[in-house]
DNA sequence: TTCTTCATGCGACAACTGTAGCACGTACGC
DNA sequence: GCGTACGTGCTACAGTTGTCGCATGAAGAA
């Protein structure tokens, strides 16, 4: 079983990584809670929630697991993973571009910490040839 | 007539993407000479070009003219303005950082001019505020 | 026990995208 | 004049995404 093969990663679209950002961020969280914690960016209707999680479930992105009758979601993919996805499509189609520069543009924000951002590096590295 | 507002561009995908791309490198071009230049990249049938393309009509992204009888199509939107939209996109919500560090890795291929880099700079400048 | 509140599983429907095919008309070679 | 080759306008159909609502069942409040 293939973990980190960036490219055979599902493409993630703005809804998805929305909430990604949410569970990365915060760890496993319920259906709920994520609405919540969505609130302020996203005027999504709870159901609108939930079937956008349900349907990253199917495409592996999200890992639902029961704890103690209530379902919660957790990231099944790293930040840095999903990241990399991201990150390489970008420079492979508008930069043109080898990826490993943009990846240091990561290290002038805070959403990445060191070794996370060594993390991205090292996939785009190693999907490469 | 706002001509050059980043932020009201239809989004750009990744098919219309490389049609853009074709007709940005080129100029005007008949639908079959647009289908010929993607042939490489895709192997999509004559008439789904011409149905992507059609649909870029409808969304702005391309102006089909009549030229002698045959129909062209161009590019609506220059490339600076087009990859403003998408450098703006994944600055925002990848990066969660400003897009002018991301247009100086424009610097490093030879995608763009010195011109056209400048232009992309002030169109994603002067959407910030 | 009965009422209220949620979580959860399902179903729905419209818009957008991917991917074509068909039919008609016109221009051109024979 | 006729058949052949295209350009062009339409139509189609399945899969994905955006956006919800409903019904059921369990758990807690009264």
């Amino acid at each position: 079983m293939k973990k980190t093969n960036v490219t055979t990663l599902p493409e993630i679209n703005a809804s998805e990584l929305d909430l990604l950002k949410v569970l990365w961020r915060e760890g496993a969280l319920a259906a709920r809670e994520v609405h919540t914690r969505l609130g302020e960016r996203n005027s999504w209707a709870y159901s609108t929630t939930r079937t956008v999680m349900e349907r990253m479930v199917g495409k592996g992105l999200v890992e639902k697991k029961l704890f103690h009758g209530l379902n919660l979601y957790e990231a099944k993919i790293s930040r840095p993973a999903g990241l990399a996805r991201l990150v390489r499509n970008f420079a492979d189609r508008v930069l043109e571009l080898d990826p490993a520069p943009v990846v240091s543009l990561f290290a002038e924000g805070e959403a990445l910490s060191a070794e996370e951002i060594r993390e991205l590096s090292r996939l785009l590295e190693e999907a490469k040839p």
